[in-house]
DNA sequence: GATGCCGTGCGCACAATGCGCAGAAGTCGG
DNA sequence: CCGACTTCTGCGCATTGTGCGCACGGCATC
């Protein structure tokens, strides 16, 4: 039986990639979409699986929004505050995602969400060690596969590189700011931008191979330019 | 600062033994006891961290109770119907512990919820790596007993020896320090790292795979005893 | 004394990095 | 339009460190 989504997103761009990932990942029916608090519970009032809730909403608060749905909630929001975080998870979010963030990131989720619904609603009463798997199922290894040759922590400091630079950034800018070689940084950008988390452009106007710029996809709110 | 808990149960006897459990971890104020929801609901309106709960009480739903209290919560309850275990997850319980269960199960569980909190508060804003690393030390094997292969004795002296460094060590440096083979000793830092109690950087610079440096977690506000 | 388990060390496969360079991808001038 | 030149990217290879399977010693149990 595929699991049904409601995405819960004000824009609507935003809304239709995530709705997009969800339709790409095995195991799920077509999503919906809304845009409000009202709107979102009206739709689960239905019945739905999983809502993919952004805290930042027209008409009400996320975070109240994820204690009062009756069903499961990941949170996907760019508010990035520990205390935030906290109050997401305290009142039941069961993965939280800072924007802006990779679609396998949210694939991988969804799937490790996929296994751990098959774990407790494959039995009626369950032991410890079955509670314990399937909240390790839920909470595992949520990075995506990674290439050989590259590690999470250097992945990390890469990405944390470019998203702190607030403009586009050279591989040589972000192996001098990281303090790895050109070579690898380059490595790394281009895998991050292969896996869509990051945007390239070119710097063209001087002699010599133009240099590619990287900087972080938006997804937040507000127009893309 | 001491993480205060309340304790919700109608069976004053398990009452108690929870309360003696964790009153010997560290880390934890003397908690509080009660046996009814309503109680519980006026202690916690006081302010309190973490609070324990017994789904069957007196005077109505420990579900219901999850999902109104605004402080973290975990799951202590007989009942073990996978759906009662979901609903209790989706409404915020950060653990669920199956009765009866050892001492040691509730402690470790208490640990992982100091080393969580730690991470969480020691920042303002988040990354998505923290966010994540905070998730596994709660759920992930940071929370459960230590692994075969694995002496409590050499465990202390692992992370002693990382503390008493004052800068980042290789595993090779703690191997001398301790007396133990580098392979073991980086076993132990692994499996400190991913509980959450060390943090790992890496040295870059020179050609081969990168240098892992432990060094211990910063705390949050207040020290950690 | 035999057996099984635990924790450790050993040795090696391989993961992840930097180096250096070939060549890709531009600009510029004739 | 094309060749020369510049600047940058991508990649093969050597190097260094990690992670893991397995053997072994010690100890507890029968």
């Amino acid at each position: 039986m595929a699991l049904t989504v409601l995405v819960v997103d004000d824009d609507f761009r935003v809304a239709r990639l995530h709705a997009d990932i969800v339709r790409a990942t095995p195991g799920f029916a077509e999503p919906d979409s809304c845009a409000s608090v009202a709107e979102a519970m009206r739709l689960a009032a239905r019945g739905v699986d999983l809502a993919l809730v952004d805290l930042y909403l027209p008409d009400g608060s996320g975070l109240e929004l994820v204690r009062s749905l009756d069903c499961d909630v990941f949170v996907l929001s760019a508010a990035a505050e520990a205390g935030t975080v906290r109050t997401a998870l305290s009142r039941g979010a069961l993965a939280y995602l800072v924007k802006p963030f990779g679609a396998e990131a949210l694939s991988d989720r969804l799937g490790a969400y996929r296994r751990y619904r098959a774990l407790l609603d494959g039995a009626d009463v369950v032991q410890q060690d079955a509670v314990d798997a399937a909240i390790r199922v839920l909470h595992g290894q949520g990075a995506g596969t990674r290439p050989k040759g590259h590690s999470a922590l250097t992945e990390q400091a890469v990405a944390q590189a470019v998203a702190a630079a607030g403009e586009p950034v050279s591989a040589a800018e972000v192996a001098e700011q990281v303090g790895i070689s050109r070579a690898t940084a380059q490595r790394y950008l281009a895998l991050l931008a292969d896996q869509g988390r990051l945007d390239v452009q070119l710097r063209y106007g001087t002699t010599g191979r133009p240099e590619h710029r990287f900087s972080p996809v938006r997804a937040g709110a507000g127009p893309l330019s």
